[in-house]
DNA sequence: TCCTTTCTAGGACAGTCGTCCTATTCAAGT
DNA sequence: ACTTGAATAGGACGACTGTCCTAGAAAGGA
């Protein structure tokens, strides 16, 4: 595997100190310090801060989508891979108790700074929306998948928070294993839905 | 009811500022431009712009605090009470949709910033979580009050966090509706409860 | 009226920010 | 060996930041 480019480098820095001091507070000499290159010439490689930005909104969508296609290739069910995203929470359970949910407060800080890449940044949203709903579509909620997907979308986002907040490794853990009882009941409808409907 | 001295005004509009558009952000030429004083005299209010954060901190939660009090003085049963907080989501709904939880957001940043304001901040959070133990405990729910009262607190600090991505008013109704009949579950409970135990 | 205290305006300060420019180095092709 | 273009280092730039200082206005009591 070759090395990294430069541009390369400059990302996964960049992407790294936006998620864990935000997109404003990381300056250009934070990134340059981290990559181990000249303050000055990022203005070869990119245009402007926003630029970098885009860039790195642009890695995390490609590494998320990665990550989502490699789910919906293990050939596991669609409760299995809802289960994966919900132990999201858990696998990167330090992370998210030091700096908070990547997407989530990269979000919120776009919007607070009225900045043009908040549409761009919620297509991370968008994408996990996405691919939610097909798994809640696949479990035969034709009709709220996206609602569903909505709904797990917002209680992952506010566990998230709170363990931010609180530091609170039991919290955690408990509102993951509700929300795994709660996907049960989802799960259980939908087989008497099934059922019913004589399939 | 006499004018706001000038340290009032700083705080609210700090308030204000640092709740659209983030700490960070806000800078004493904002802030002055607000309450329409020069930029050179803030010292003599505040020794710095933590100072300063700090006074918006206490505010808020005088001011939740009293809101808090006020619902708990109107005589009404835990249950509503209970709903009153459920209400703030579509409430300030219009707010949220805009810059999000002021709550929330501002824990975040300051998590990110590692500011040491941020345990202060928390207290907000705290506020309102120890209130809604106090309400769930009203209801019979002694020995999971603390883990209701958290779950609430995470469940709208995800809508709110949607909420802002998505801008999305019919989801925010949705999860309210959903939130009440959770809260209906919670009381349905106790009352089984209760009468197993002989109250 | 005068003095004292409270409060304010305006600017200086050192530092950092994003941006831009230019000279120089490096790597590849001829 | 020579040329060419990609890549980098270093610094200049104007703007803005939080902080600090000082002169003076405003207000009230003696």
């Amino acid at each position: 595997m070759r090395n990294k480019t430069t541009r390369e480098q400059i990302v996964d820095a960049a992407d790294q100190l936006i998620y864990r001091q935000g997109f404003e507070h990381t300056s250009f000499a934070h990134i340059a310090n981290a990559v181990g290159i000249s303050r000055g010439n990022f203005y070869y490689h990119f245009k402007s801060k926003d630029d970098i930005l885009d860039a790195v909104i642009n890695a995390r969508l490609a590494d998320r989508q990665t990550m989502l296609a490699r789910w919906e290739a293990e050939g596991t069910s669609p409760l299995a891979r809802i289960r994966n995203f919900i132990d999201i929470l858990t696998v990167n359970g330090e992370k998210i108790k030091r700096y908070g949910c990547p997407i989530g407060t990269l979000s919120s800080e776009l919007a607070k700074l009225n900045h043009s890449a908040q549409r761009q940044a919620n297509r991370l949203f968008t994408l996990f929306r996405t691919w939610l709903r097909r798994q809640f579509v696949a479990l035969g909620r034709e009709t709220d998948a996206d609602a569903l997907a909505l709904h797990l979308l917002a209680r992952s986002q506010g566990v998230a928070t709170m363990a931010n907040a609180f530091q609170d490794d039991a919290f955690v853990q408990q509102e993951v294993r509700q929300m795994y009882e709660w996907l049960d009941t989802i799960s259980a409808n939908t087989m008497v839905h099934q059922s019913k409907s004589g399939n």
